[in-house]
DNA sequence: GTTCATGCAAACACTTTGCACTCCG
DNA sequence: CGGAGTGCAAAGTGTTTGCATGAAC
């Protein structure tokens, strides 16, 4: 566990303490490498430690959040993931056919950022950009076959 | 009642019938010139229809953002919200400290979905961009303190 | 030893669903 | 009239909270 000491220390600067529970959860977000769940959090940390409890989990998510030692994201439906602070700014895109989550390496959120803060007067702290549309796979599937745009079917 | 006409025909158009509950709840949105909370929009629904139910709401709106006469956000914290369909693409800006939402005009909307579209070839049906920070008139307030970026106080 | 954090269970807010009746077309 | 749409009540999700026990410092 490489950052595991800077963790601690951030930890107790602001006077928490150091638990099991918490490291656990953190290294579950860390070495998943991807965004997750509360819920697919608590079922990764209850591999190790059965005995924690969902509240815990959701306690400890929204302290780290705060303390900024990982990122909070709403996706695209609503979802609410966590995921490890490492990759600078990035988009997430949520293909409403397959209902898959993609990464998607946006250079362009560091210019949105300070052109809107220059524009607006805003200080601006946390950036999302959040897409919803098809991936190119199921892009392709549909290819071909009129999509009506919102029919019955679909509709319901 | 402009637009009261192409509403129905959109309605009709793909199967579905015209009943009061839909036209008032499109009506209360557009009247409204605001995003709405499902919660928010019964309480406007029930101040001209008192019997009209909270679950009519939800179905309601999630069939007409699928027939694309609404847009439905999700904002800073997972809030929920429905909008009248006019503006074409704009952007919130929550404000962390007064928790208030403001709308941004971003023309960059636009040229951020063209842009991605064609570096990655996804179909990008929806974009909503998502600031969280301070507004100007927060953001003056604590200037001067300097602000511990997650104390104890704050992170509970 | 204090105090903070946890587990447990219960409450909570928001949204969806099953069903019989209603009313749009 | 037939079936989509509604109101009602009930269940489902995902998240938060109160409290006594247990762990961190």
């Amino acid at each position: 566990m490489p950052h595991c000491h800077s963790i601690r220390q951030t930890l107790r600067r602001h006077g928490f303490r150091v638990t099991p529970q918490r490291m656990l959860i953190l290294e579950a977000l860390r070495s998943a490498g991807r965004h997750m769940t509360a819920e697919e959090i608590y079922a990764a940390v209850r591999a190790y430690a059965p005995a924690v409890d969902l509240s815990t989990v959701y306690r400890t998510l929204r302290l780290l959040a705060r303390l900024g030692l990982l990122d909070r994201h709403v996706l695209g439906e609503g979802r609410i993931v966590y995921e490890w602070r490492d990759q600078p700014g990035h988009a997430h895109f949520f293909c409403r056919s397959c209902r898959e989550v993609l990464h998607l390496e946006a250079d362009l959120l560091g210019d949105i950022a300070r052109e809107l803060q220059a524009r607006s007067g805003l200080a601006i702290e946390q950036l999302t950009l959040m897409l919803v549309g098809l991936c190119p796979r199921c892009r392709a599937s549909v290819e071909g076959k009129k999509d009506p745009p919102a029919s019955q079917a679909a509709a319901r």
